[in-house]
DNA sequence: TAGGCGATGACCT
DNA sequence: GGTCATCGCCTAC
Protein backbone atom coordinates (compact mmCIF):
# COMPACT_ATOMS: atom_id res chain seq x y z
CA UNK A 1 0.00 0.00 0.00
CA UNK A 2 1.63 3.43 -1.25
CA UNK A 3 2.02 5.93 1.72
CA UNK A 4 -0.76 8.25 2.08
CA UNK A 5 -0.23 11.76 0.95
CA UNK A 6 -2.13 15.19 1.59
CA UNK A 7 -3.30 14.82 -1.70
CA UNK A 8 -5.06 11.69 -0.46
CA UNK A 9 -6.71 13.78 2.11
CA UNK A 10 -7.99 16.64 -0.06
CA UNK A 11 -9.27 13.98 -2.29
CA UNK A 12 -11.39 12.46 0.41
CA UNK A 13 -12.78 16.03 1.55
CA UNK A 14 -13.68 16.57 -2.51
CA UNK A 15 -15.47 13.41 -2.32
CA UNK A 16 -17.86 14.30 0.67
CA UNK A 17 -19.23 17.14 -0.88
CA UNK A 18 -22.39 16.28 -2.70
CA UNK A 19 -23.16 13.40 -0.10
CA UNK A 20 -26.50 13.22 2.56
CA UNK A 21 -25.45 13.05 5.71
CA UNK A 22 -28.05 12.19 8.14
CA UNK A 23 -28.86 12.72 12.17
CA UNK A 24 -31.71 12.85 13.97
CA UNK A 25 -34.23 12.89 11.69
CA UNK A 26 -32.46 15.80 9.69
CA UNK A 27 -30.26 14.90 6.49
CA UNK A 28 -28.03 17.22 4.84
CA UNK A 29 -26.77 17.26 1.51
CA UNK A 30 -23.16 18.37 2.29
CA UNK A 31 -21.91 21.12 0.41
CA UNK A 32 -18.93 22.66 2.15
CA UNK A 33 -15.50 20.94 3.82
CA UNK A 34 -12.53 21.43 5.11
CA UNK A 35 -9.49 19.02 5.20
CA UNK A 36 -7.69 18.24 8.13
CA UNK A 37 -4.45 16.21 7.37
CA UNK A 38 -3.80 15.48 10.61
CA UNK A 39 -0.20 14.40 11.76
CA UNK A 40 1.80 16.98 9.76
CA UNK A 41 -1.30 19.43 9.69
CA UNK A 42 -0.45 22.25 12.49
CA UNK A 43 -4.08 23.25 12.33
CA UNK A 44 -5.82 19.82 13.22
CA UNK A 45 -6.29 18.66 16.45
CA UNK A 46 -4.58 15.49 15.68
CA UNK A 47 -1.31 17.26 15.16
CA UNK A 48 -0.33 16.64 18.72
CA UNK A 49 -2.07 13.25 20.25
CA UNK A 50 -4.02 13.51 23.00
CA UNK A 51 -7.29 11.44 24.61
CA UNK A 52 -9.46 14.11 22.48
CA UNK A 53 -7.87 13.79 19.04
CA UNK A 54 -7.17 9.61 19.59
CA UNK A 55 -10.38 8.57 17.63
CA UNK A 56 -8.79 10.68 14.44
CA UNK A 57 -5.82 7.92 14.63
CA UNK A 58 -8.67 5.41 14.89
CA UNK A 59 -10.72 3.50 11.74
CA UNK A 60 -12.46 6.05 8.71
CA UNK A 61 -15.91 7.09 8.80
CA UNK A 62 -16.15 7.40 12.42
CA UNK A 63 -18.03 10.95 13.81
CA UNK A 64 -15.24 13.20 15.82
CA UNK A 65 -17.45 15.58 17.51
CA UNK A 66 -15.88 18.59 19.47
CA UNK A 67 -17.18 21.87 21.34
CA UNK A 68 -15.82 24.89 20.24
CA UNK A 69 -16.07 28.56 22.22
CA UNK A 70 -18.05 26.61 25.11
CA UNK A 71 -21.21 25.91 23.34
CA UNK A 72 -20.90 24.86 19.56
CA UNK A 73 -20.74 21.66 18.31
CA UNK A 74 -18.84 20.70 15.16
CA UNK A 75 -18.88 17.70 13.38
CA UNK A 76 -15.82 15.73 11.62
CA UNK A 77 -15.60 13.02 9.67
CA UNK A 78 -12.60 10.93 10.17
CA UNK A 79 -11.56 9.56 6.74
CA UNK A 80 -8.20 8.47 7.44
CA UNK A 81 -5.88 7.23 5.61
CA UNK A 82 -5.32 6.20 9.42
CA UNK A 83 -1.49 6.77 9.46
CA UNK A 84 -2.29 10.51 9.06
CA UNK A 85 -5.38 10.56 11.44
CA UNK A 86 -6.96 12.59 8.91
CA UNK A 87 -10.54 14.26 9.14
CA UNK A 88 -13.01 16.57 7.47
CA UNK A 89 -14.90 19.41 9.10
CA UNK A 90 -18.54 19.74 7.88
CA UNK A 91 -18.93 23.29 7.59
CA UNK A 92 -22.28 23.54 5.70
CA UNK A 93 -25.00 21.60 3.88
CA UNK A 94 -28.40 22.14 2.28
CA UNK A 95 -31.47 20.58 4.53
CA UNK A 96 -33.09 17.81 2.05
CA UNK A 97 -34.93 16.08 4.72
CA UNK A 98 -36.48 16.76 8.23
CA UNK A 99 -36.81 20.64 7.21
CA UNK A 100 -39.48 20.67 9.68
CA UNK A 101 -37.58 19.60 12.45
CA UNK A 102 -34.71 21.52 10.94
CA UNK A 103 -36.66 24.89 11.23
CA UNK A 104 -38.34 24.17 14.54
CA UNK A 105 -34.13 23.59 15.61
CA UNK A 106 -33.45 26.55 14.19
CA UNK A 107 -36.03 28.93 14.83
CA UNK A 108 -35.96 32.41 12.90
CA UNK A 109 -33.49 31.30 10.79
CA UNK A 110 -33.80 31.25 6.69
CA UNK A 111 -33.68 27.69 5.09
CA UNK A 112 -30.33 28.50 3.03
CA UNK A 113 -28.78 29.39 7.11
CA UNK A 114 -29.76 26.60 8.55
CA UNK A 115 -26.87 24.23 7.85
CA UNK A 116 -24.86 27.30 7.58
CA UNK A 117 -21.23 26.99 9.29
CA UNK A 118 -20.14 23.84 11.38
CA UNK A 119 -21.64 25.05 14.63
CA UNK A 120 -25.26 25.68 13.10
CA UNK A 121 -24.78 22.52 11.12
CA UNK A 122 -24.67 20.49 13.91
CA UNK A 123 -27.03 21.85 15.99
CA UNK A 124 -29.78 21.46 12.92
CA UNK A 125 -28.48 17.96 12.74
CA UNK A 126 -28.75 17.60 16.61
CA UNK A 127 -25.22 16.20 16.74
CA UNK A 128 -23.68 16.82 20.35
CA UNK A 129 -21.05 15.18 21.92
CA UNK A 130 -23.86 12.02 22.14
CA UNK A 131 -22.32 11.11 18.85
CA UNK A 132 -18.66 11.09 19.07
CA UNK A 133 -17.31 7.81 17.74
CA UNK A 134 -20.59 6.82 15.60
CA UNK A 135 -20.28 4.79 12.79
CA UNK A 136 -20.97 6.28 9.66
CA UNK A 137 -21.87 3.58 7.76
CA UNK A 138 -24.37 1.62 10.91
CA UNK A 139 -27.98 2.00 10.58
CA UNK A 140 -28.61 3.68 12.77
CA UNK A 141 -27.80 7.77 14.76
CA UNK A 142 -25.76 9.77 12.73
CA UNK A 143 -24.30 7.98 8.86
CA UNK A 144 -23.81 9.03 6.11
CA UNK A 145 -25.32 8.67 2.30
CA UNK A 146 -23.50 6.72 -0.59
CA UNK A 147 -21.71 9.33 -3.26
CA UNK A 148 -24.04 11.45 -5.83
CA UNK A 149 -24.09 10.02 -9.32
CA UNK A 150 -22.21 13.23 -10.35
CA UNK A 151 -19.16 15.21 -8.70
CA UNK A 152 -20.48 18.72 -8.44
CA UNK A 153 -18.04 21.35 -8.93
CA UNK A 154 -16.12 22.33 -6.90
CA UNK A 155 -14.01 25.36 -5.75
CA UNK A 156 -10.94 25.48 -3.08
CA UNK A 157 -9.89 28.24 -0.69
CA UNK A 158 -8.19 28.36 2.38
CA UNK A 159 -9.76 27.21 5.34
CA UNK A 160 -11.90 29.45 8.11
CA UNK A 161 -11.46 30.82 10.98
CA UNK A 162 -7.55 28.54 11.49
CA UNK A 163 -4.82 30.27 12.96
CA UNK A 164 -2.36 28.06 11.50
CA UNK A 165 -1.47 26.93 8.14
CA UNK A 166 -4.01 29.66 7.28
CA UNK A 167 -3.25 29.37 3.56
CA UNK A 168 -3.54 25.92 3.28
CA UNK A 169 -6.63 25.95 0.30
CA UNK A 170 -8.15 22.76 2.03
CA UNK A 171 -11.10 23.90 1.70
CA UNK A 172 -13.43 22.63 -0.82
CA UNK A 173 -17.54 23.57 -1.30
CA UNK A 174 -19.98 23.29 -4.18
CA UNK A 175 -19.52 26.15 -6.49
CA UNK A 176 -21.86 28.67 -6.19
CA UNK A 177 -24.12 27.01 -3.65
CA UNK A 178 -26.16 29.49 -1.70
CA UNK A 179 -25.69 27.68 1.83
CA UNK A 180 -21.74 27.86 2.27
CA UNK A 181 -20.65 30.25 4.86
CA UNK A 182 -18.69 33.23 4.37
CA UNK A 183 -14.89 32.48 4.62
CA UNK A 184 -13.29 34.85 7.57
CA UNK A 185 -9.92 34.69 9.04
CA UNK A 186 -8.76 33.86 12.27
CA UNK A 187 -7.85 37.21 13.85
CA UNK A 188 -5.16 34.85 15.61
CA UNK A 189 -3.47 33.90 11.96
CA UNK A 190 -0.21 35.74 10.96
CA UNK A 191 -0.76 38.01 8.14
CA UNK A 192 -0.68 36.36 4.48
CA UNK A 193 3.19 35.78 2.97
C1' DT B 1 -4.70 22.97 39.60
C1' DA B 2 -4.78 27.02 36.87
C1' DG B 3 -4.65 29.31 32.63
C1' DG B 4 -5.02 29.84 27.76
C1' DC B 5 -7.60 29.27 23.88
C1' DG B 6 -10.69 28.04 20.11
C1' DA B 7 -12.05 24.47 13.02
C1' DT B 8 -17.91 30.24 16.09
C1' DG B 9 -22.33 32.79 15.97
C1' DA B 10 -25.01 36.61 16.46
C1' DC B 11 -25.81 41.16 16.37
C1' DC B 12 -25.02 45.87 15.28
C1' DT B 13 -24.08 49.55 11.97
C1' DG C 1 -18.65 44.19 6.94
C1' DG C 2 -16.92 44.56 11.41
C1' DT C 3 -17.09 43.79 16.32
C1' DC C 4 -17.94 41.40 20.40
C1' DA C 5 -19.86 37.89 23.57
C1' DT C 6 -18.99 33.29 25.48
C1' DC C 7 -17.36 29.08 28.52
C1' DG C 8 -15.99 24.45 28.70
C1' DC C 9 -12.13 21.81 27.66
C1' DC C 10 -7.49 20.67 26.85
C1' DT C 11 -2.76 21.24 27.91
C1' DA C 12 0.96 22.40 30.55
C1' DC C 13 2.92 23.05 34.95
Amino acid sequence: MAPATPEDVAERARGLLGRVLHGHGVAVRITEVEAYGGVDDPASHAFTRTPRSDIMYGPPWRLYVYRSYGMHFCANIVTGPTDRAAAVLVRAGEVVEGVETARARRLGVKDPALARGPGNLARTLGITLDDLGTDLHADEGVRLGPPPDGAPPITAGPRVGVSKAADVPWRFWVTGDPTVSAYRRSPRAPAQG
